[in-house]
Parts: C-alpha cells; structure tokens; sequence
DNA sequence: GAATCATGAGAAAGCGTTTTCTCAGAGCGT
DNA sequence: ACGCTCTGAGAAAACGCTTTCTCATGATTC
C-alpha cells in the first residue's frame, strides 16, 4: 500500500534533489537551477535553497548527472602494464592534469594480453568521455578498425592513418642513433641491440632507427639479441651478452639496462670499463642506478599532461571534426656514468 | 513539430536498447530480459533479440545500468602520491584483483595534499561502489569521522576504532627493529634513523618500535634525522648522515635509502664498508641498486590484491554490518649487500 | 487602467537502463 | 468444456538528475 511499489526504499536512502526541494519548499528543478547556476533565480530562495543543501549534507548523485547530461566527466587510460614505470608516470601526469579540469582517470590494465585491449578500451569509453590508449601490440589493422570507435581518443606511441585522431610518440629510431652514436663516438666497434618485444611497434621503430645507422656505418658491427622488456628480461640476457663479445650494449629501455647492469655486477663485469650500456626512456631511477645510467630521456612525466590537453581539445570541439596534432618528441640522449670508452679494443 | 521537443537528437544517436527492441518486434523490457538472462524468454525470441544486438552492435550503455542497479562496478583508490612506488604497486594489485572480478578501478591522487584527501574521498565514493583510501598524514579525528560515511571502504596503514571498517596494515614497528637488531647485530653501535613525514602515521609508528628497541638496548646510540620520503629527500641529508658519525642508517624507506646510497656514493662513501643504509617496503628497485638494499620487505603485490578481497567481501554483504577483519603484515627483513660489520669500531 | 513584457518557478519530459506489475494466452485437471 | 494455474511478454514505474516548456505573477508602458 502506499503511493507507489517502491514507497518503501526512501527509508535510509541516500539524500537527493527532492529532499532539498521538499526542505526549502520550492520544486527539485529549481535546486538543480541553484545547484548549477544555469538560470536566474530569486536571490533568497536561491539562498534557501543552498542552506538546505547545506544542511541536509547534500550531494548531487553523479551517475543521476551523467545520465541527464550525457558525460561523466571520467577518462579512461588503457595501458599494457601498470608495473611498468614508463606507463606509470604516464597515468600520473594524465591524472593530475586531468584533476586539474575536473576530470578523474578510470584505469585499465591489460596485463600485457593484446587481444584484451580492444574490448578494455570499448568498455572504458562507454564508462568514460574519452579513452587514452597505450597498445604498443596491437596490430595496425586492428588498431586502425578500433581508433574510430573510440572516438575522443589519444593515442600514445601509435599513431593512425586517418588523421583526425591525436597521438603522442616518442621518435625512438632517433633515439636508438644517438645512442648508439654516442658509444661510437666512445670508440666502440662492436655494439649489440637488445631488442625488446616481437610485436611492440615501439620496438619496431628501434629497428628501423638502427638500420639507417648501419647505413650510415658500415664500420661497426652491429648484433641483434632478442630480449623483453623488464628487469628480468635483461638479467636474463647477461650470459647472452657477455658472449657476444660486444663492448656497447643498446638495451631496449631502462629496466633492461637495469636487469642486465645487475647480471654484469654479479658476473664480476665491471660498467663502463669492460662493458658500456644505455638504457632508454629515463625512468626515475636511471640516475640512482650503479653507475648511473646512459639513456634516452623522454619526457614522461609531459606526456601524461600532454595527453590531456589533446584529449581535452577534443572533447570541447565536440563535433567540428578537425585534424588532429600528432605530436612526436625526440629523446634527449642523458650522458651518464654507464658508458665509457672501451679500455682496449679487443681482438676481432 | 515531431513527436517530442528532442525528437531531433535521434539521429547519429548511439544505438540503444529501444533500437534492438524495435529490431527484433519485441518491448525493451524484452530485450533487457535477455541481456541479463533475468527472467525466462521463449528461446525463439530470445535469439532474436540476440541476433538484433549483435547486428546493431549493441552495448549497454554502463551510466543507465548504473542508475536503474544502483551500483558502478567501479571502486575507487585515493593515494597521495602516484609517483611512489608502493602506491604503484597497491594500484596494481587493486586493478588487477577487481578485474577479475568485473571492477574497475577510479584513481585519485591527491597530491600529498592532506586537505584535500576527504573531498576527493567524498566525491570517489560517490562515483563509486567503494573507497580504498591511503591517506597516511590524515589527522586521526578527520579520519574517523570521515570513515563511516565512505562505507564501503578500505584503509591502507591506518586503522580506526570502529571495527566496522577493514584495514591492511603493515607492523612498520616491528620491521624496523629488525632492522635495527641486524644492524646491532652485525656490530653496529651507532645508528641514527632518517625519518619520514613528520605527520605520517607509519613514521609515527617506526617512531614507537624504536622506542622500544632503545628500551632494549640501552648500549646502543639511536639519533633521529628529520627527512622525506622520497629520493631527494634522502639525497639531502647525505651531509647530515655524514656528520652524525653513525655507522648504521635507517632509512625512512627504499626511496629515502636510494636517495642516500647515490648521495654517499657522490661524496665518495662506501657502502656498506663505511656505512650501512637499510631501505623499508622492498619496493621492486631495491634489489637492483648498488649495492643492492638491505630492506623490510612488505608484500606489496598482495596488499593491493588483499585490500580488494576485502571490498568485495563488503559489497556483497551489503547491509548485514558485521565486524571486519583488520589484517596486519609483518614485514620480513630481506638481507642484501647495503649492510655489513662496520670496519673498525669509531672512537666513542 | 489595460495591454505588453520580463522574470522566475513548477510540471513534465528526457537520459538508458532494470524491474515490478499486469494481463493475455496456453496448458492442465476435473 | 470450464476454470485454474502457469508461462512469458508488454506497459509503466523507478533510478536521480537536467532542461525545456509553460504559465503565473508582478513590473512596465502607452
């Protein structure tokens, strides 16, 4: 019995628009009118208004807002792996940018599962304005089908043919030549790249940044060690590397430098007097490292905010279709303590 | 003209569960039926509602699901610092744990911004079907007070009386006298110990374990420096550490150790042949520095996991309040190179 | 003083779902 | 055959808010 089926629910319900209203005598529409100061409203029920607001404690329900305004003031950022310093500090600079604008980061990990990342990406979008993806794996034709989808989309370190969606990378080709321009410069001859993953189009840049150094050098010897993309990975490679009888190692980023720096400790493998090596993407703790590390630097923490301001361009010229930027940065090589020249040059 | 004043928007509209119902000749309420496998459906109907919503690719919009469940299959995290590795990894285990579970996670960082904390607690909870909370420099009334209102929540290193929130605590206590017993016993006299945030509770808490390890060990010297909690902060006290004369450090954390290790290593300190520096959290780095860190190591991987099993625990006995566990890790103390017998004993 | 206008508040539609309520029709027993 | 129960589908309410539409009131103007 009762008004209606539901009557019964109001008891220890959360408080909404309408006990305001009821509060301050006046209908909900002119609480929401207060609340959002859209329209002109009498300065003392204006007033009323808000005190019973006060009172009562009340907060609007954000899901109730989301659903009237169509927008839920949330992004979602879909990375491989959140263990992976680089993506954290993008995560973070998106978040506190976005924060700024009063916008809040939803988060999905794909845990390094390609085929995940599409779906995670669907379903972060219909929760969120926009999406920032991060899918170094997944495959371009795929990539391409998904991109409209998603639309307020940025990409990072991917990049689309049709040009309307906004992407950030990093000229890691470029990168990969200076560094290995640098050891050159040392006086190493025999270089060896330990490559990151198969499919990481991050990676696949590298390679084409080393081809165009092997043209440029056709002195120096360059081998190709497959490795991966963490600690573990480049620890791994230790024995690998030893035996490749190369003074300058290129490792595919920072945690490989740091997993295969710690191989090297252990093995009695002084660096930088019998090995060189360099890192890339200087994560923060490249510099703390034993010795510091020789890498690439780029910079991570302005691609978070970077990201946020394209996506949040895109969300105010909701509509007008316009090309979007894609910005590149070039790695900025950071000369440290792990590479020096070779102390002899070994018999070749 | 038209039927409603918002006629228009219906083109370009996204496809919506009225789309697929007037598809498949049936009423949304049909539709939503077979979506959820709620009700029985005539399997010759329900196909081809199924069959219509894969055609039209249709996706239920989260928001209206939202607010016809009353839930968001999101929790949130507020941390003060996303740069800090531990929270990293909290948000790690989170993420992931709630996935499997079908949850996303809504990050909010509050910049180590102490006022800031409950707000963003607040409106995170709003958003969200639940709130872990990190917020180490909360004053401990803000906090209790704060608490019951957020319920669904989660506290990470901070507890309140009411037993009616969970909590994962680290014993920081504990793991630091077992740091500081290693140290005495590997021959240490003289220790000081480079504290965190002043406002901190597990600094608060170190602070009280050390007192009991003085009441132990009467003999031993145990001076107090006032520090950080991250890198620079340790790097910063270098000079002080050095003229404190002591032989044994405890630092606030890896960070603060690391900071130290790269401060002592520039001033041309060896460690651990004149000094030795133990970290706290054994955050993923801390095996891999030079020398690798003598630390307390807390399972960071399991907390975020466990914090999870905790809000699921509590969403799903929703209502029956009941008392909740309170979990405290004890830290294991992970013995690695940065520690050793000090050279010679200093004149005292 | 009557007609026009501006101001501002309430009624109601709409956002996209889920779920209750209701009722038509089929199947069953007697 | 009649009425009963049962199955299953549509109508409509509900979730909590914003916003358009509409209309009353008081102010303004000729």
């Amino acid at each position: 019995m009762g008004r209606g089926h539901m009557a019964r629910r109001n008891t220890n319900r959360r408080v909404g628009i309408a006990d305001v209203a009821e509060k301050a005598g006046v209908s909900h529409a002119t609480v929401s009118r207060v609340m959002n100061g859209n329209a002109a409203v009498d300065p003392g029920i204006a007033a009323r208004v808000r005190a019973a607001a006060v009172e009562l404690k009340y907060q609007p329900n954000p899901v109730g807002r989301s659903l009237a305004l169509g927008k839920t003031d949330t992004i979602g950022i879909v990375v491989p792996d959140l263990a992976n310093p680089t993506f954290q500090a993008i995560l973070r600079g998106l978040s506190i940018a976005a924060a700024q604008d009063g916008y809040r980061v939803l988060i999905a990990d794909s845990s390094e599962v390609t085929s995940e990342e599409a779906i995670l990406a669907g379903e972060a979008r219909r929760r969120c304005d926009g999406v920032v993806l991060c899918a170094p794996r997944m495959a371009d034709a795929e990539l391409e089908e998904l991109a409209p989808t998603l639309h307020p989309l940025v990409l990072i370190n991917r990049t689309t043919i049709a040009t309307n969606t906004p992407s950030l990378s990093v000229d890691y080709g470029q990168g990969i030549q200076e560094l290995a321009q640098h050891l050159v410069s040392l006086g190493h001859r025999r270089l060896v790249f330990l490559s990151g993953p198969e499919h990481s189009a991050s990676n696949r840049q590298r390679l084409v940044g080393l081809d165009q150094f092997r043209a440029e050098h056709p002195e120096i010897e360059l081998e190709l060690l497959h490795g991966g993309s963490n600690f573990d990975s480049g620890h791994e490679s230790t024995e690998a590397i030893i035996a490749s009888g190369a003074t300058g190692i290129l490792a595919f980023n920072d945690l490989v430098a740091m997993g295969l720096l710690s191989g090297l400790h252990e093995r009695g493998i002084r660096v930088p007097e019998d090995i060189s090596v360099t890192g890339f993407d200087d994560i923060p703790f490249a510099k703390y490292t034993t010795p510091p590390l020789t890498t690439a630097a780029v910079p991570i923490n302005e691609l978070g905010s970077l990201a946020w301001r394209r996506m949040r361009e895109q969300i105010q010229q909701a509509g007008e279709a316009s090309i979007q930027a894609q910005d590149e940065f070039s790695p900025r090589v950071e000369i440290r303590k792990s590479t020096a020249a070779p102390a002899l040059r070994p018999a070749s």
